[in-house]
DNA sequence: CGTTTGCAGTTGTACTATACAACCAGACCA
DNA sequence: TGGTCTGGTTGTATAGTACAACTGCAAACG
């Protein structure tokens, strides 16, 4: 289904022989994406059981935004709502966060970062960055910046309706 | 498009102020990397119900090396054996993979694709290729080719004890 | 008004991936 | 032969997730 719907593309060899280095380079960064994502979890669990991914990233996002609803996260996740709920529930008991209801809509409850939130969060976030650091230490510093801005970038792609 | 929009770095996270452009990068870099980790495992099994996450890189490590024991799959994913080992029990159920006995070592199972394998295998890569291609389309050439060296090149890191 | 429709969030249920620990079996060593 | 190491399996527990059914509030419609 996926792969039909942009026939214009040239991956008409795909699987086979003849690759251009243009399709080499997307299967690696396709294949290395996956690597990563495989260990990501395995290993921020290990390296924070206080705090899993996801946890992690709704706090990050919490942060980022100075609060929001749980159904933005949700949406901006790709995570069903009910997801979100329970993690939710989860950071609200450890104290995490705090709902605020919305005065104008009693359904919404607006999701805050408490101090302890944050605190915690920063720690996390100092943790796996140093781990990154590491990992990145003898990166020339053109190098990182490329690779932050393509990862960036990367992320930022939207589903266009159409590829324009 | 938003955890990953606060792109433009800058994002000093409560971790102390003065933070040189390397440590932004790296920032940045594991930001991008985490939100990407969140995202794959949910769009993967969206997108292909018939292949885990985890099955399909265990099948294009399998596929890769040519085969390879439960062991090999397990450090090289830092999955504990017994993940493994119910994986490739589904695999080999599911008709995917097949296990060879060593005959120099008859604790040693060495995993094969079978032909059903290689096809989902590649069936799955095709359209996972398909949707990374979609997204990189228009990248300069240059440009993936250096992303997709980076991101090797972050995988292939290994704890220094490790290594050393 | 009251009803319907819709959205935010919760809860019940089920499944998958995962880890850890206990275990089994074959291999290697002394 | 016995002790230990290694590859793999199984028991058990947990986290994260989805989906569906539900509650509660709100806005729109009559």
């Amino acid at each position: 289904m996926t792969a039909a719907d942009g026939p214009d593309v040239t991956h008409e060899t795909a699987v086979g022989q003849g690759e251009s280095a243009g399709e080499a380079a997307v299967e690696t960064i396709h294949r290395e994406m996956t690597v990563f994502a495989r260990r990501a979890r395995a290993s921020a669990g290990r390296m924070h059981p206080e705090l899993s991914l996801v946890s992690y990233t709704l706090l990050g996002h919490l942060e980022e935004r100075g609060g929001c609803r749980a159904t933005d996260l949700a949406a901006h996740y790709a995570l069903d709502k009910s997801t979100v709920s329970r993690q939710v529930a989860v950071l609200e008991r450890s104290g995490l966060i705090e709902r605020r209801q919305d005065p104008e809509d009693h359904r919404v409850q607006v999701l805050h970062l408490t101090d302890a939130g944050r605190q915690i969060l920063a720690q996390v976030t100092e943790s796996r960055r140093a781990a990154f650091q590491e990992r990145l230490t003898e990166w020339p510093q053109e190098d990182l910046e490329r690779f932050a801005a393509y990862l960036t970038r990367y992320n930022a792609w939207t589903p266009t309706r159409n590829a324009g």
